[in-house]
DNA sequence: TAGCGCATGTAATATGTTACATGATTTC
DNA sequence: GAAATCATGTAACATATTACATGCGCTA
């Protein structure tokens, strides 16, 4: 998932690797805080698919690799963006997605958001069928994990209803995070 | 992880790896799921890390390889166990350790999950704080990954408040979850 | 001149998945 | 007799972390 994330900054501006260990502290840390070992073999890959390209230059007597994003690489990651959301492969997946929405037209990210309830309220159908036969069986902590993973969905269904709600009050207001880092 | 949780099991009867694998996606499959390549891996680990032990032997004509859990794998899981939940590492961790709390005195469990709640409410303080910086600066989708954050935090804490109360009322019926498999 | 921030990178380790290989028994 | 289920295991791959190694420039 890495690979997405820092696609996604470079889609708005050129960086280094340190940069990126820098933003992501700054903005998605609360579900993506990767360390520079994971940061810079991840550029390293990305640079040999041919997703992105860097230029090395010294700055103020610092070697500096400056990446930034090609045509391919726009595609690879316009195409994971557009990817409905698997939200049981990982909890950070359905975040790191919605991170980026700014880059898709409203109203792909308004059906895209709603697909994730639809799927989130299947689950929860699934989980309540689930609920009846444990409940009975076993102890109050067995069960509680299941009661919470329940609750846990229906929190996020209720979230996504409320943003989604939010996203067609919004004016679209052009606020791009590149200012978090000036 | 997987190690504790395939401890936490043998905690309660001998399984092969394949019993293992059908309990967990029984009980914990909401929070964890492992494959057979994961499993049996860690069972041949958990051996030679002497904490449990295996018995070979064939059952209706099929190669069996039971395992059963000793004095060093009761310990280690038991010292896991106790161990106040790192909420931050990962969400799956908290639903492992609260699963299979009823090894753990009625006390110590109720210790454990308030000062879980406690440390949520310190993460809660501090991302309220870098709310109000980020709400300024960043677009609405942006944003919205930072509240979601926010709004999880306080839904654990809310659920966990309750679960609390549950717990209070509860007559810690003897309920083991033995029950699942039979 | 010591230490911190900037800046890049590697090596060892951990942890897990998917797919494959193998072979028995049970069920239709 | 074919397919599903029981049962164990390995190999290739993916993904990430921690700790280390290196070195420059700025500031106290």
């Amino acid at each position: 998932m890495i690979k997405f994330v820092i696609l996604g900054f470079l889609m708005h501006k050129d960086l280094t690797g340190y940069d990126i260990k820098q933003i992501m502290l700054q903005s998605t840390s609360n579900f993506m805080n990767s360390s520079f070992g994971s940061i810079y073999p991840a550029l390293d890959k990305l640079e040999k698919n041919g997703y992105v390209n860097s230029t090395k230059l010294i700055e103020k007597g610092k070697y500096k690799k400056v990446y930034s994003i090609n045509d391919g690489g726009r595609v690879v990651f316009m195409k994971w963006l557009e990817e409905p959301i698997d939200f049981m492969k990982s909890y950070e997946e359905i975040l790191a997605k919605v991170f980026f929405y700014g880059h898709l037209p409203r109203e792909k990210a308004t059906e895209l958001i709603t697909q994730l309830i639809i799927d989130i309220n299947k689950k929860i159908k699934e989980l309540e069928e689930l609920e009846v036969k444990l409940k009975s069986v076993a102890g109050i902590f067995e069960a509680s994990t299941l009661i919470f993973g329940l609750d846990h969905l229906k929190f996020m269904q209720a979230w996504y209803e409320k943003f989604l709600i939010d996203l067609n009050k919004d004016t679209g207001g052009d606020n791009p995070y590149e200012c978090i880092d000036s």
